[in-house]
DNA sequence: CGTACGATTGAGAGACTTCAACAAACGTGG
DNA sequence: CCACGTTTGTTGAAGTCTCTCAATCGTACG
C-alpha cells in the first residue's frame, strides 16, 4: 500500500525485491482522518509509526500564548512521527490538513525488518536526515527572506516533493491548506500572506484558488524564492554497504 | 578523546564499557582549527566525520544576497556534519567560533563500528533525531518568537547542552560568539540584537560580557524565553534492542 | 436562508531594519 | 609597551516591512 514510501526511499537507489516487498509489508492496518483531524498529539508517546498513505498533514507546535508554528507539510510517503521511534516523546502534533490515510507501522515491526535489512534501516536514518535538512530550509527561510521569498521557496519545494511521489503536474499541484496555514508556516500573519499573495498573482508568478496551485512562471517563482533544489535530491554516499541482506566490507 | 560525545551519547542510557571503548577510539586524528576558520565547506563531500572535541562553532548557510543564517551553534560532542554520512552532500558550512579541535573519524570506521554494535548506531541515528529538535525550536524560535524572547530561549538552549557535556557552571557558561552572530542565529539585525541585549541586561536577566554569558535570574530569563527544556532531555524508547552487540528483546 | 469559515481590504501601529557615525576593545607590529 | 588598524559594540534617526484590529465579502453547507 505505501507505493510512496517506496518511490521516496527509492530516491536515492533502487531498493531490492525483497526489502520491497519488506516495505510494503510493514503496515500494521490503515486508518482514516478527516480534515483537521489529529493524527498525532503533542507530548504523547506511542509503539507505533504513522506514515501518511493518502493526503496532506501539516506537523506544527502551539505555543503559550496560543500561536502556533508550522514545522513542516507532510505529503503522501512521509512519516509523521519517524522521530518517535527513538526519542520516546512527541515533541509536536500532526494534523491533517485535508482527508488522510495513514498506515500505521508498529515500532517493533520496524526494529525487525532494519535488523534484517541493514539497507532499510539506513534509507530510513537517511529519511530522519532528508526531514532536517527540508527543516533546515525553512529555518532560512523565516530567518532571513522576505514574505515574497518565503512564500515562493515554499511552493517549489512542496511542488518537488509532491513530484517525487507522482503526486504533481508539470504546471500546478494540490496544496489543501488555508492562508491562516501558510501563515504559520512561514512565521507570517494571515493578512500578510493574503497580501503577499496577490503580489504573487499580479506578478503572473502563480494562481492559488480552490486548494490548487499552478504555476505560471517556474524559472521566476524560483529566483524569487531563491529556490536551489540541491538538498531535495540526495544521492547514496559510495561507502555504505550496498549488498542486499547483511551487509559489509 | 572524545569523552564529550561518551557523556552525550549516554545522556539517554549508558554504553557498555565495550560500546564505549569502541567510540573513543574512533578517531584517527586530531586538527587544529583558529577561531573564524572554515571547519567543512558548503557543498563539498567527504569521507570522515568531524566531532568537535573542544571549542565552539556554528553551522551556517549563505545566500546569494550576502546575508547569512546561523543554523546551529556547536559544541564540544557534537558532530559538525553528521549528516554527510548518508547524504553524499553538505548542505551548509560549519566554522570555528573559537579555537577548535576537531577529531576526524572516517565513515568507513564508523559503519564498521555500527555493524559490530547495534545499539552504537542507534545511538548515532538518535542523536539526528536529537539535532532535528533543535533546528525544530529554532524554527519555532525565529518563526513565532519577539527577539526578546528569542535570544532569552537560546541563550537558555545553550547553557543546557552544555550543561551535558559538563562545560557550564551554574550560573554563567563561555560563549564566544559575536553579536553579528547571533544575529545570523536568530535572524535579526546586529543593531536590533544589541539592543535587546542591553534590555535584558536592565530586566536583571543576564550579563554579557567577554564572551561570558552570566545569569542573573534563571527563572525570569526561562520565562522569557517560554523556555522548556523537555526537548534537550531524551529518554530512550522501551522497545530497542538493549542488549549490547546483537539485540532483540 | 442563515451560519461559519476563509479570503480580502483599509488604516493605524509597532517591531525591526538600514544607514551612518562613533566609541571601545583587541591584536599586531614596530 | 605604545601606536595603529581592525573588529566589535553602541547610539541616533529615519524608514519599511509586517502586524493588529476591525470590517466586509464570498462561498460552502446544513
Amino acid at each position: 500500500m505505501p507505493r510512496s514510501l517506496v518511490l521516496k526511499l527509492e530516491r536515492d537507489g533502487p531498493l531490492s525485491f525483497a526489502e520491497k516487498e519488506v516495505a510494503l509489508g510493514l503496515p500494521e492496518h490503515i486508518r482514516h482522518v478527516p480534515a483537521r483531524g489529529d493524527i498525532i498529539s503533542d507530548g504523547g508517546s506511542s509503539d507505533a509509526l504513522s506514515l501518511i498513505t493518502e493526503g496532506f498533514a501539516c506537523r506544527y507546535k502551539l505555543l503559550d500564548d496560543g500561536r502556533r508554528q508550522i514545522l513542516a507539510f507532510l505529503v503522501p510517503g512521509d512519516f509523521c512521527d519517524l522521530r518517535s521511534l527513538l526519542l520516546h516523546q512527541m515533541d509536536a502534533a500532526v494534523a491533517a490538513l485535508s482527508h488522510c490515510q495513514i498506515a500505521s507501522i508498529p515500532h517493533q515491526r520496524l526494529f525487525d525488518a532494519m535488523e534484517k535489512h541493514t539497507r532499510l534501516a539506513l534509507a530510513l536514518w537517511r529519511e530522519t536526515m532528508f526531514d532536517a535538512a527540508i527543516s533546515q530550509q525553512w529555518l532560512i527561510n523565516v530567518g532571513r527572506r522576505s514574505a515574497y521569498a518565503r512564500l515562493a521557496h515554499l511552493l517549489c519545494e512542496v511542488w518537488f516533493r509532491l513530484q517525487t511521489v507522482q503526486h504533481a503536474h508539470d504546471r500546478f499541484f494540490d496544496f489543501p491548506v488555508t492562508q491562516t496555514d501558510l501563515a504559520d508556516a512561514l512565521g507570517l500573519s494571515v493578512v500578510h500572506v493574503n497580501r503577499t499573495l496577490q503580489h504573487l498573482r499580479a506578478d503572473g508568478l502563480l494562481t492559488f484558488r480552490a486548494s490548487v496551485v499552478t504555476v505560471l512562471d517556474w524559472p521566476r517563482l524560483r529566483e524569487a524564492g531563491q529556490f536551489d533544489p540541491a538538498y531535495l535530491r540526495h544521492r547514496v554516499s559510495t561507502l555504505e554497504p550496498s549488498q542486499d541482506g547483511k551487509s559489509h566490507r
